[in-house]
DNA sequence: GACATATTTTGTCCATGACAAAACAGCAGC
DNA sequence: GCTGCTGTTTTGTCATGGACAAAATATGTC
């Protein structure tokens, strides 16, 4: 391979901006790109390895201080050694080692094919839990232990990306065709929900899995996909004439952005209307959040919830 | 709405890196945002606004010299003007205005109910196009067509993002469902395609229609959606043993950077397979790239031309 | 332990200068 | 006409070094 890297191939490549990385070459020494005979920053490859550790360790909760000055070895020690140093959670990330432990067969089973790059056995698979255990069984225990999986697996340098994009991918396929076979009209007292991203959301499954929820308690669901910006999704639930706006968050995002891009919906949405969050949300993103004459939030981070919601508004429109 | 953005803001929801903005401030005087105590610039809506047109008219061939210190009246004068200034084109991107001229009843009608907001009766008329003409029509006459004229209804404000969205969504949802229904065992001679985009892509339409006409020509497909790195592509066409890597692009990249994807892929991918690119890709990419022990390329950016190579491979391995 | 306050860390922003690649304009020739 | 070659202008990106606010940590008090 061996080749060389301008600041903005580093940028795209661990998300880590070309200011950052400049202030960090002044501040703690590393990177220390080689330069051309016009002063431009060259990263060598092994640089750029570096900065992806580093960019693990801090989204784990590391501070720069700490991981920027030190050298590939002791940044891999420290991915392996579980304990992120921080004394205090004060209110960031959830933490990222999930729990894991083994929690369902399927998991395993999928992940094998995953490992073999076989998409063919891997549909095949999805599809034959599906008949099995049925869609709800598969959304609610199978589907959200898997996502976590393939993720801290493509974390842990596991699995390759192409590996993780194969996994979404047929998800993908596999879920879409079981929302189209299980569509059924509307109940008369369901509530129509909007379903799409904020901007810089990357992660589709949770948004598919909420639809095939959504579609299985025969709710009306528009989805408009990934990634609309905040200003259209205020107008859109007008056009749409839907009652409640659902968010997905796949955990990649900035907790502060999070916040804002809630806050900033709750004030424009109508009063009559419910903003519904759901997927890996940072802590402390919603709690503080009982400001007044705005609409109202909900904020369901499982399959259980979400139906018990649904299942409330019913209730409540029913009287 | 009335408020103040940061050129944070403005870089998200233009497009415009910061450091261009900036730079047109110095040299043209626009945008010439308020200033706070410290310094820091910022923008008003009407600016946003402003630069938003910018943007449309720079993406259609207008130089940043003519348009950006014109004033929003002259730039919705411009926008409505079909002539881009470009005398020469000179290797552009190919000329946005697309010839048009009512290609099929079915855009019509799709249009209608993508105006209309209406998610369910799209998806049906959809649907119904399908049992109608059968998918390889669609694919062929109505698809193209139908995401050209919803992509120029954008750029004309003729309908907002929500409703592009709405189109991509549901088009994404029926052609999944109908490639499940289609995906048929391998023909004996078949090439094994592995289908996905390069980075920056955000349009997947594309993909899907490639997969589609694919399936339905016998072919083992392997899809892992948008958005993989180059090194990535090398390394995945390894892991699932594929003969051909299938890319598709959306016409929204930079000419340079396409030219130079391609041109790395063919050095790195092996002599015997096949790099396959198709979509809206800017002129002048291709035909100079004949270059010396690279893998070859195929390039399609029509459905005829796709199966048509498909025959071929089929009659060049059967001997 | 919880809470308020001081201190450090950290990312983003600013101004200005520079330069290469891209786009354009002008001009020769078939 | 249109092509291909040249020189000039335009344009985006990168560099430097300083500054500051928000976030995160440390410290002190009850």
């Amino acid at each position: 391979m061996l080749r060389r890297h301008s600041i903005a191939d580093v940028e795209r490549d661990t998300g880590i901006s070309k200011d950052t990385l400049r202030v960090w070459e002044r501040r703690y020494g590393f990177p220390d790109p080689a330069r051309d005979e016009i002063g431009e920053r060259w990263y060598t490859d092994e640089q750029l390895a570096r900065l992806r550790q580093v960019r693990r360790l801090i989204d784990r909760g590391w501070r720069p201080n700490k991981v920027v000055p030190l050298d590939l070895n002791a940044l891999m020690a420290l991915l392996d050694q579980e304990p992120p140093p921080n004394s205090r959670p004060a209110g960031q990330v959830k933490a990222r080692t999930e729990p894991e432990g083994e929690p369902h067969p399927d998991v395993a089973r999928w992940m094998h094919w995953v490992h073999e790059c076989d998409a063919a056995s891997l549909r095949q698979a999805m599809e034959s839990a599906l008949l099995t255990d049925g869609l709800a069984h598969v959304l609610r225990e199978v589907l959200p232990a898997m996502t976590r999986r393939v993720g801290n697996a493509w974390l842990n340098g596991e699995i390759a990306i192409h590996q993780e994009h194969l996994y979404t991918e047929t998800t993908q396929a596999v879920l879409r065709q079981a929302i189209a076979k299980v569509r059924q009209s509307r109940m008369p007292q369901s509530p129509r929900v909007l379903l799409t991203t904020v901007p810089d959301e990357h992660h589709g499954l949770g948004l598919l899995t909420a639809e095939a929820l959504l579609a299985l308690d025969a709710c009306d669901t528009v989805s408009l996909g990934l990634q609309m910006p905040l200003p259209d999704i205020v107008t859109a639930a007008r056009d749409f004439e839907v009652q409640v706006v659902g968010l997905s968050f796949g955990g990649s995002q900035n907790p502060r952005d999070v916040k804002r891009a809630i806050q900033w919906l709750r004030e424009r949405l109508g009063p009559e209307q419910i903003l519904w969050v759901g997927g890996r949300l940072p802590r402390g993103v919603v709690d503080d959040a009982a400001s007044e004459g705005q609409c109202a939030l909900w904020v369901s981070t499982d399959a259980d919830d979400m139906l018990h919601k649904v299942r409330t508004w019913r209730a409540a429109t029913a009287q």
